[in-house]
Order: structure tokens, then C-alpha cells, then sequence
DNA sequence: AAAGCTCCTATTTTT
DNA sequence: TAGGAGCTTT
């Protein structure tokens, strides 16, 4: 929450300079936070104190006078954005010699890109003419918004099916994201899409109109208006001003929408410090690009300077190796060999194993049995290419009753019993949002799709929303039900009714829907409710709520177990994805073959193949001391096959070549030796950076 | 017009 | 597993 507080901030005093605060740094560490007002590349590899360098340069900022509160730290994820300003402020607090008892100072403006912009838009709001009462869509909102704008253009019945909601979602945000024209995305990205170009286009066109007339951003506009606020120069001066230093973590990982943004705001890189590693970039699928990372240094020529991290903190040496030699055969990189001084530790495994159910049972026992050893199951985890590897892993670890928490695909947000309720609280908020008011009003008996829709055009065309709401008649079925909601958004919309407090009003009303919607596991969904009362307690306002859930949603779900204690002991399943920046002693990768890392879907380009490439490396790079590959014989692909069905695949993934699998003990029957390598990478084409008016 | 039913088809990763 | 289309019954 570090954004959040905005305290005023500690005179830096340079009166009482303590002990250096920075002689734990390694040189090239010391560079990078020495380092002047030129624009600065820090190419930080794995485990190689990303966040300590980062954290110490803001300090020594601050110590040089910079003012914390203006300085403009964009991290990639909320976590990274807690961590590092916790950090740094751990670190000033040192170096300002201040008492025990005084707070440190805080970071108010350390934040993901899209926290920021939300904060940034919300101020200026009124100067930019947008409403000041705009909610923020989630995906499954914007998925939702999309399919009404899908169904309403009507191209049900057609030669070939039209693009499900949510492919329409991720077309439309690539394009945004990429600043490219539709039809480059759809033939590079979404070729299977390539002939709806322009039924997609005008979708698009409505899309923008409906969220421009309902008061909603989308993630994406999140970005965009910063972007165009940013293009009045009159703003831009004035944001300009509001900002000292910018500090840009993951760099890796940003799309030319954001590299856009910071080009606005630091033109001419002065005062511009980035941190990432391209070996480490994996976000493709969200538009993230390489190029901004490789490219630093040529857009702002000989006065930029890259400072080089390679000394290792994290992994023994032979973990490095296996890892140095993964990454090596990749092509378009910034050379950079981890290393480490601290020798010794065992070689990774490679474990061969018969299918998805040996593989599970082999990781439950290796994880009992590093236990038994002595290493505790949060200093364990097991990470996987895609949410639903892990199946069969989470059966028997339940089986078994050893207790785990889940990170990546989340679904809290996504179950319908948490949206209806999210609903009534957004329609609630902003009358206009005809899309939070559709669904409310569909949850209502004797209210369908068609009743529904006239009540929003009735509400869309007066002048005053909610006397319009109160003076709708509702189909005769429908009448109690229809003024039991009334009554509710009553209570809602007068000041009287306090936060969080209100949330339990929507709850008392919403009980009897549940009852009726989800007989059958009502129980459970209660329970995800409450779970949604207790983060509410953390906010101040329903405004707030609301912005931050979708922000920042709970990152793990907990499955049957239920949420964790924290002081329990569980081990961490996760996604690969969701695994960055992090580390634990022991480290197991499922899957790894050819169809699941890379994942099939994945190999049609050589890009696609190069980042899962990266995908390994970054699961590999986790592991503190011990490191364990799983290779199944055979693997059962599900039904959402072409063709046949049940598709056996098999073999090693192409990544582990023999010069690989050698720095690797083997473990389990013989393994078939992998002799396919990577097909060479074709030039990349130069991409002309398209701006204006994207679907005119 | 609403609601409940069947049947078919899907590209993974997330702010 | 759900999303989406199309059908039938109320």
C-alpha cells in the first residue's frame, strides 16, 4: 500500500550521516546507485540484487536531496512496488539516522504503471474531460462489456465462428498495447482472426464509445491516458515538474504504450534510471517488448550508461551452470554469465518418470522428504509452465494432507457469486455503469435480458440516472423482488450508509439470489463472500474498494484448504509467471517437455519459442540450493485437441539439448536423449511506431 | 419475454 | 469447464 500514504516527508538532515550505508555493495552495484543524472541501463541478472541496488539508489537519491515525494518508482507488480519501497525506506531510515520510534520515510508514487496512471487520471480528471466518477473495469468486466457490444453487432450465424469475447479482449488490448494497426496484430498475433478485421474494428469503434458513455476505463486506458495526457504540453510540463527522478523496475517486461509514456516524461533520459534483465522477459502475450530493454542505450546514444550485474547471491554454482547453459543458446541478448563465489552444493536432477500420476506421487515424496531433512515446505516449491499442470500434483498432495497454496490463475475475482456482488457495489458507485446495472438487474426473477436492457436505455437516456431507476416499472413477475433492490441501492446511494459496513446490506440482499442460483455449493461461494467483507475492512472508502480490488486483486487462491494461516507451514505452487522475482531453496519444474515448455501453442514463431526458452530459465534461476526437472514419458493432452483426442506426446523439451541434460544428474529409468535443437531466428523487421486515431 | 434445456467448441501466461 | 447459440416450455 505503499502509494497510498502520502505523509509529508522527513527533512534529509546530512548532519548525522552514519556509518556508509552502502558498504554491503559489490562495484558494479556501487556504480549503479553512484551513478549521475544520464539516463541508466542496469541489466540485472537473476539472484544478483536487483532490489538492493534499486532500493539503495533511491536512498542515496534521497540522501543527494531529492524529495521522496517526488520521485516516481514503476514496478511491474504491487508486490515488487511493497517490497521495494519497504526496502528502500528500511535503508534511508538507516542512513538519516532516525530514531527507532520515527517512521521511515515513505515512496508515495512507487507503483505499477497502471496504479499510477489510475492515481494520475483521477487527479487531473476534470482538466482532461473525463468524469471524475469513472470505475475501473477488470478483465472479466471488459470481457463482459465486449460481448455486449459483440452480440449487438449480430454476426452470429456466419461462414466461420466469430472470436470468442475474450480473444476479442486480448486483439483489441495488443493493439493498444503494441501501438500498432489491427490488421498487423490480427496477421502476426491472431491470424486465425485475420478475416474479421473489419467487423472486429467496428466492435472495437462501439466498445470505446460504450466505455466513453458509461464513465469506465479498461487496463489499457489505464496507460492510454496517461499517454495522451502526457501529449498536451501544457500537462505535460506540469507532470514533468511533479516528477524528479523516474525509476523503472522490470524493464524487460514494459510494451511500447509505457516505453511511450516515459519517453514523455523524461525526453531526454535525464533522470531516468531502468533495471531489468532480457534474459528474464516473459510477458510477450501482454505486449511486453525486448526491444525497449536491448534498444536503451542506442535511443539515447553516448550519453546513457549500462552497469552490468552478474555476480550471483542466490544459486550454487552447478544451478548457474545449468541455467548459464539454457540461456546461452539463445540468440538477441545482452551476453551475461551469472556466477557466484560460493562453491560447492549438488548438481540439478533431471527425473525421468513414467506419466502425469508417477510424476506427481515422485514430487509429493521429494517434498516429504526434504522436509524430513530439515527444509520447511515454504522453503519448497514446485512451478509449472500453465495453471492446470499442476492437476494432478494438487490431488495427491490433498491425498497426502500436505498443505499448499496455489499462485497464478486466479479465479476469486472470476467466480459469478463475487462478481454479482462487485456489481451492485460498482452500479452503486457510478449509476451509469450500464454494465455492473445489467448484471444486478438480471439477478432479479422476471427480469431477463430484454427487460434489463430497457431499463439501462432508460437510465443511459435521462437526465438523472437514479430518478429514472426508481420511476422503472419492472415486468408484473418481478415487482417484490424489483423494490427489495430498490430499497438496497437506496440505502446504498444515501451518505448515511457507512463503509465497509454497507457491504453487509448487498450481503443480506443477495443471500436469497445465492440460495437460488447455486443450490448446490452456496456454502462454499458464502464463503468467498466473507472473504471479499475482510479485504473491504482494509479500505476507507467504497471508491477505494472497488479501484483497488481490481488493481490488485488477492494473488492466491486457496482451494478447498481454505486461506492458510500465515504462520503455517505450506509449500507454493505456482505458475511460472506468477514465480518472478522470487526464490526458495528447492525448486521443482513439471513438464519439462517438448508440448508443455515450450507449450505447443507457443512454438510457431521463433520468438514465441525464444521466450519460453526464457520461461525456463527464470523457473531455473528460483532455486537457492537444490533444483529438480521433471520429465514424463508420456503426457495427457485433454480434449481441447484437433483431431485426435487423447494425444500422447512425449520427449524431452527441446531446450534440455545433451550439452545441457550433461551438467545434470539423472535420475530414473533412461531417458530418450533429445537431439532437436531451435531453428535459427529470422532478422527481425523494423516496426514503424503508428500513432492517432487507431480505428478511424 | 423469461428460463431452462441441449449441443458444440475452444489457443497459456496477467496488470 | 464455460461460453455461446439455438431450441422448447412456461
Amino acid at each position: 500500500m505503499a502509494q497510498l500514504a502520502a505523509p509529508a516527508p522527513p527533512r534529509p538532515s546530512r548532519a548525522a550521516p552514519v556509518d556508509d550505508p552502502f558498504a554491503a555493495l559489490n562495484p558494479q552495484q556501487r556504480a549503479a546507485v553512484m551513478h549521475g543524472d544520464e539516463p541508466l541501463l542496469v541489466l540485472a541478472g537473476a539472484g544478483s540484487g536487483k532490489t538492493l541496488t534499486l532500493a539503495a539508489r533511491v536512498a542515496r537519491l534521497v540522501l543527494d536531496g531529492a524529495d521522496p515525494n517526488r520521485l516516481l518508482l514503476l514496478t511491474f507488480s504491487r508486490r515488487a512496488a511493497q517490497e521495494m519501497a519497504r526496502r528502500a525506506g528500511r535503508m534511508l531510515h538507516r542512513a538519516l539516522g532516525l530514531r527507532a520510534t520515527q517512521p521511515p520515510p515513505q515512496l508515495p508514487w512507487a507503483g505499477t504503471f497502471h496504479a499510477i496512471g489510475a492515481r494520475l487520471l483521477r487527479e487531473y480528471a476534470g482538466r482532461i474531460g473525463l468524469a471524475e466518477d469513472f470505475t475501473i473495469l477488470d478483465r472479466g468486466d471488459a470481457e463482459d462489456l465486449m460481448a455486449l457490444v459483440r452480440q449487438a453487432q449480430g454476426w452470429a450465424a456466419a461462414r466461420t465462428r466469430f472470436p470468442l469475447k475474450a480473444t476479442c479482449l486480448a486483439i483489441y488490448s495488443r493493439t493498444l498495447n503494441r501501438q500498432l494497426p489491427l490488421a498487423q496484430v490480427l496477421q502476426e498475433d491472431f491470424p486465425w482472426c485475420a478475416a474479421w478485421h473489419d467487423e472486429l474494428k467496428a466492435m472495437f469503434r462501439a466498445y470505446a464509445a460504450e466505455k466513453q458513455a458509461q464513465h469506465l476505463l479498461d487496463y489499457d486506458d489505464l496507460l492510454l491516458g496517461w499517454h495522451q495526457m502526457l501529449a498536451d504540453d501544457g500537462l505535460a510540463m506540469q507532470l514533468g515538474d511533479r516528477f524528479g527522478p523516474v525509476l523503472v523496475d522490470e524493464y524487460q517486461d514494459t510494451n511500447r504504450l509505457q516505453a511511450a509514456i516515459l519517453r514523455r516524461l523524461k525526453p531526454d533520459g535525464r533522470g531516468l534510471t531502468v533495471v531489468g534483465d532480457d534474459a528474464q522477459s516473459i510477458y510477450a502475450f501482454r505486449a511486453a517488448e525486448v526491444c525497449n530493454i536491448l534498444g536503451f542505450g542506442q535511443q539515447f546514444g553516448d550519453a546513457a550508461r549500462t552497469v552490468l550485474l552478474e555476480r550471483n547471491y542466490r544459486s550454487t554454482q552447478p544451478i548457474l551452470d545449468a541455467s548459464n547453459a539454457v540461456i546461452a543458446l539463445a540468440e538477441q541478448r545482452h551476453a551475461k554469465t551469472l556466477w557466484t563465489d560460493r562453491r560447492g552444493g549438488s548438481r540439478p536432477r533431471l527425473v525421468t518418470v513414467a506419466d502425469e500420476l508417477d510424476q506427481a506421487r515422485w514430487v509429493a515424496d521429494s517434498v516429504l522428504e526434504q522436509r524430513e531433512q530439515g527444509l520447511a515446505l515454504t522453503q519448497q516449491a514446485v512451478l509449472f509452465r500453465t495453471g492446470h499442470h499442476s492437476a494432478a500434483l494438487e490431488l495427491e498432495l490433498a491425498r497426502r494432507d500436505i498443505p499448499f497454496v496455489k499462485f497464478g490463475g486466479l479465479k476469486f475475482l472470476e467466480a459469478a457469486h463475487v462478481k454479482d456482488l462487485l456489481a451492485v457495489l460498482r452500479w452503486a458507485q457510478n449509476p451509469r455503469g450500464a454494465l455492473a446495472g445489467y448484471r444486478v438487474a438480471l439477478l432479479v426473477p422476471g427480469i431477463g435480458p430484454a427487460a434489463a436492457r430497457r431499463l439501462i436505455d432508460a437510465m443511459a437516456a435521462a437526465p438523472d440516472p437514479a430518478a429514472a431507476l426508481r420511476a422503472w416499472v419492472p415486468p408484473p413477475a418481478a415487482a417484490s423482488d424489483w423494490a427489495a433492490l430498490v430499497g438496497l441501492l437506496d440505502v446504498l446511494q444515501s451518505d448515511a450508509s457507512p463503509w465497509p459496513a454497507e457491504l453487509e446490506a448487498v450481503r443480506a440482499w443477495y443471500q436469497p439470489h445465492l440460495q437460488r442460483l447455486h443450490a448446490d455449493d452456496a456454502a462454499v461461494r458464502s464463503l468467498d463472500l466473507e472473504q471479499l467483507q475482510r479485504l473491504a475492512a482494509a479500505q476507507g472508502s467504497r471508491e477505494r474498494f472497488l479501484t483497488e480490488l481490481t488493481l490488485d486483486p488477492p494473488e492466491a487462491t486457496s482451494d478447498e484448504a481454505g486461506p492458510p494461516h500465515p504462520d503455517e507451514d505450506y509449500l507454493t505452487l505456482s505458475t511460472i509467471h506468477a514465480a518472478k522475482g522470487q526464490e526458495w531453496n528447492a525448486v521443482t519444474i513439471l513438464n519439462v517437455i517438448d508440448g508443455c515448455l515450450p507449450a505447443d501453442l507457443a512454438t510457431g514463431s521463433a520468438a514465441a519459442v525464444a521466450e519460453e526458452r526464457r520461461l525456463l530459465y527464470v523457473a531455473m534461476t528460483r532455486a537457492k540450493q537444490q533444483l529438480q526437472l521433471m520429465v514424463p514419458l508420456r503426457f495427457h493432452v485433454g480434449q481441447q485437441h484437433r483431431l485426435g483426442d487423447r494425444h500422447l506426446y512425449g520427449g524431452m523439451s527441446r531446450f534440455v539439448t545433451p550439452e545441457v541434460a550433461a551438467l545434470f544428474d539423472r535420475v530414473a529409468p533412461a531417458a530418450p536423449a533429445a537431439d532437436r535443437h531451435d531453428p535459427p531466428l529470422p532478422p527481425r523487421a523494423a516496426q514503424p511506431l503508428q500513432l492517432g486515431a487507431l480505428w478511424d
